[in-house]
DNA sequence: CACCTATCTGAACGTTGTCAAGATAATCTT
DNA sequence: AAGATTATCTTGACAACGTTCAGATAGGTG
């Protein structure tokens, strides 16, 4: 160990040395994210809660916008664990396509300024981070399940245009899941998740691929 | 008419009083979103493309987010006349609401910056802004669409539900059609706008209640 | 005419992102 | 172990931002 200890908060006998400020600083971005909300994450902010002065970042990140961006691809990797774990307490294929969508809406509701900034990011980097690196990404899981569903793996096309309709569908419902104006609606179908998982189901994602049996 | 005349240039001769300043502003703030990007638009900028001093906006508007949420309301606004006028072209019902949605992706597709504005406005406002006032807003013409199209205009329910999945879709589409990874699916499939039918033809709306007749 | 109110300006304050110069500590070289 | 190098952090500064306030200017009303 090369460093003395590395805290957040801001202690008398802090070394002038962090250790571990490129860390610190994403931990920091979060916490100032749930407390304060998005109008309060500022550079300044985060330097302020890591303890440190507003010019230190810019030894480990090149702007804010590359700090903003560590932050959000923190919250890629959270989200496709999450989705991962919903996929594996799946029973069946189908129910495993929609458990995703689900996890996926529920992990963008539950951190809704962190979600807003992993799509902000998203928008400007070259390729999705949502697919960074692994099979374990969010993009092949949805992938392998829309193949375990029924679509063929074989025509590329298709499973492309499936996931990524797949991927529209759940971020359109995360991001208007919010509005105040489904409040009472929500509440009459039992819950916010309830609500998810009902339009969810009226976005025929799994209806078109994945009722081969019981149809008429 | 009481004042010279509104001019958006700095003009040498500019009176005192502008005449149409909030008017003016709201122009001014679209105008920067297309030519400078959402970065740019600043309050400050506002006021310097008016004309006027930074202060001035504060007669007319309380808060820099008033002044963003009229320019939001403008593209509200045109999108609603965007979306009628593709809903009368169509032929047949199925064709409505599939166009409905084309035409509301492409205006987003072709605003973005405006788009985006335009959704954060809808976060904080209570009710979305898409279904303000008259008939034909946003909401009633798909209402519209999907009961035409054979949803039961009784259930109200279904019908709520049904409407509401589809501006998830739209939405969702709408943010990721311009990811860049898509750029070359895009080209293969003819373009953005085959791109886009093509995502929201996957994600069933129109599957699941506009085909009665040749389904196995 | 005088008065009143709406509108606009000028200057100011606190905050932000960013940079350059200098201080400090860890690491590397010999 | 001592000196040199490099990485890290601080201080101080700059322009731009949102916002406010006192004062200037005009239009409307008596």
């Amino acid at each position: 160990m090369t460093h003395a200890d590395l805290t957040l908060e801001t202690t008398d006998d802090r070394p002038y040395h962090h250790g571990d400020l490129s860390r610190a600083l994403v931990q920091a971005g979060r916490k100032i994210l749930e407390r304060d909300g998005p109008g309060a994450l500022s550079l300044r902010a985060v330097a302020r809660e890591a303890g440190v002065s507003p010019a230190a970042p810019y030894h480990h990140f090149k702007d804010k916008c590359d700090l903003m961006a560590a932050v959000a691809s923190e919250g890629w990797h959270e989200l496709s664990v999450a989705v991962a774990k919903a996929r594996m307490a799946a029973t069946d294929a189908r129910h495993g396509l929609s458990e995703i969508g689900v996890a996926y809406v529920c992990f963008a509701r539950q951190n809704p300024a962190l979600y807003r900034l992993m799509y902000d990011s998203a928008c400007d980097s070259e390729d999705m981070p949502a697919n960074a690196k692994g099979e374990a990404s969010g993009w092949g899981q949805v992938r392998e399940a829309l193949i375990s569903v029924g679509i063929d793996p074989e025509d590329d096309h298709e499973l492309k245009l499936a996931t990524i309709a797949s991927w529209c569908a759940a971020h359109g419902v995360a991001e208007m899941a919010g509005f105040k104006e489904f409040s009472a609606l929500k509440e009459a179908m039992g819950g916010e998740e309830a609500f998810i998982r009902g339009i969810l189901d009226h976005l025929g994602i799994y209806a078109r691929h994945a009722r081969p049996r019981h149809d008429a």
